[in-house]
DNA sequence: GATTTGTATAGTATTATAACGATATAGTGG
DNA sequence: CCACTATATCGTTATAATACTATACAAATC
């Protein structure tokens, strides 16, 4: 749940997110092509959104395809439910 | 919407949160006797979630007594909703 | 008006985050 | 197998967050 918090209170996986949301399925080159960041800096935030259960990502060979993790965005949704 | 995240994800933080969702209207005092930590500590955290909207605080004499902002937590739980 | 009570702020040490360049790894095509 | 493409990891550095002690402040009480 904490991890879920801080790994989205961090502005540029924010906006990973959003970006995954309307466009599933891109590649870390996509992402990386969307922002004004450095390549490994858009990896570490992409295994950070991984760990916390945000994002999947599918090994399509050489590349990696990311989509939102709906299962855990879903038991987010209702645990945040049961606190406010 | 990011500041409300940040305040959130911090494991104190979000137990004074839970805390003052149970207790609304206790003072800094009975929070202090809750955590364990510093009475300053404390004070500090409070002080982000005022900042963030999370909670509001009503100067009664000498002591500050503690709420949940509703109408922001309203606020930020639609926007969630537009999110994901 | 001095003291006590309840909080807040200042200053500081320690730890965590976020960015980068350099480099390693893994799959694909020639 | 060599080179190329796409990502991931390592090592480093700068900034931010979190805790503490000491201290200031503000209201109530004696």
């Amino acid at each position: 749940m904490i991890r879920m918090f801080k790994a989205i209170s961090n502005n540029t996986r924010f906006e990973i997110l959003k970006f995954l949301k309307t466009h599933p399925g891109n590649i870390t080159g996509d992402i990386v092509d969307y922002l004004p960041i450095a390549q490994p800096t858009v990896s570490q935030h992409l295994k950070v959104l991984r760990e916390a259960g945000w994002i999947m990502g599918i090994i399509q060979g050489p590349a990696t395809s990311y989509c939102l993790n709906k299962a855990n965005i879903d038991w987010f949704r209702n645990k945040i439910g049961d606190v406010f």
